[in-house]
DNA sequence: CTTGACCTTCCCATTATGGGAGGCGCCACA
DNA sequence: TGTGGCGCCTCCCATAATGGGAAGGTCAAG
């Protein structure tokens, strides 16, 4: 099948099918227009890398996941541990903005949000507090070492509805 | 004093200022070497950035709350109304990061974990769950809206530690 | 043979941040 | 007065993942 179909049958968009190739997470063949040609195998791997990036997995593991995955000789403790770090990377980022809304709605709480221009919110930017949210992503530990600012990708399924929004 | 000196003064890097000031979100004033020169005020709304930055917003957010900041005759409700935006956006993300750590999470649990290759994390990837978790970020509602797949910046403040980690 | 749907490659935009090169200013010390 | 080192300047590039769009080739149906 071309490129179209297998875009329909596993639910990335051309464009990304072509970029995944770019990068060397797959490779697809030619046909004698040089279209790219895709089997069932083929999009059983753009399958799963949907489901991978489903769970936010970066690209950069969907890769050694899908290695993994096509290596009969795997040690399954490898995939755990990759799987156990997003977990941690994922946790320590929900848990970053839930602190955030957290400041954020207590501060509007004390907002009268009228017409008059006092405002604690714009105060509290301003002004005093010095880092009690910044300090709370880091209160775990080990959580720093799988946390470079974008390690977990997030936006994992929402382009399905992406267009609407616009 | 100097953009280095400003820069240790709001904890914004001189890079960021300088970038700050290319998309119009700051003015600086130059001295007779045309280097960059800032007043008290100046570092104040850095500070203000920061901490806006640190809370989660955009910087288009930070744009919109910098003036209304700057403004005195504004309405405290327009910030609220921004505020609360963010904080149902921050949420709605954070709700999303669970539900993808909580999916993963029960995967792993089903992963032995050794040298042996059977692995239910990565047959579930192979295979059969649609989506249980992309539905989950979508099951409010209104929430969509305030969503474009980069609404929450995040990294707000882990920025201080990123030389370490790497 | 034309039309339209589909494919190709290449370039650009997004968000926020950092790295680095090449060049100039400035201060202190010899 | 010369010079070294540090700070500043402006550009360009890279990151991660995705989309938009242009310019052009291909194929099938009418």
């Amino acid at each position: 099948m071309n490129i179209g179909e297998a875009a329909r049958a596993s639910g990335i968009s051309a464009k990304m099918i072509r970029h995944y190739e770019a990068i060397g997470l797959i490779a697809a063949g030619r046909g004698a227009n040089h279209y790219r040609v895709y089997s069932q195998a083929d999009v059983a791997e753009l399958r799963f890398i949907r489901h991978a990036r489903d769970l936010g997995f970066p690209l950069q593991d969907v890769k050694r996941l899908l290695d993994l995955w096509r290596n009969r000789a795997r040690a399954s403790a490898e995939v755990k541990r990759l799987a156990l770090d997003h977990v941690a990377a994922l946790e320590a980022k929900a848990k970053s903005l839930s602190a955030m809304a957290e400041s954020l709605r207590h501060l509007a709480d004390h907002c009268h949000g009228d017409a008059r221009p006092e405002c604690p919110i714009l105060e509290e930017l301003a002004g005093a507090f010095s880092s009690q949210v910044a300090s709370l992503g880091d209160s775990e530990n080990a959580t720093k070492q799988a946390f470079s600012s974008q390690a977990v990708p997030l936006g994992g399924s929402e382009n399905a509805t992406k267009k609407q929004e616009r």
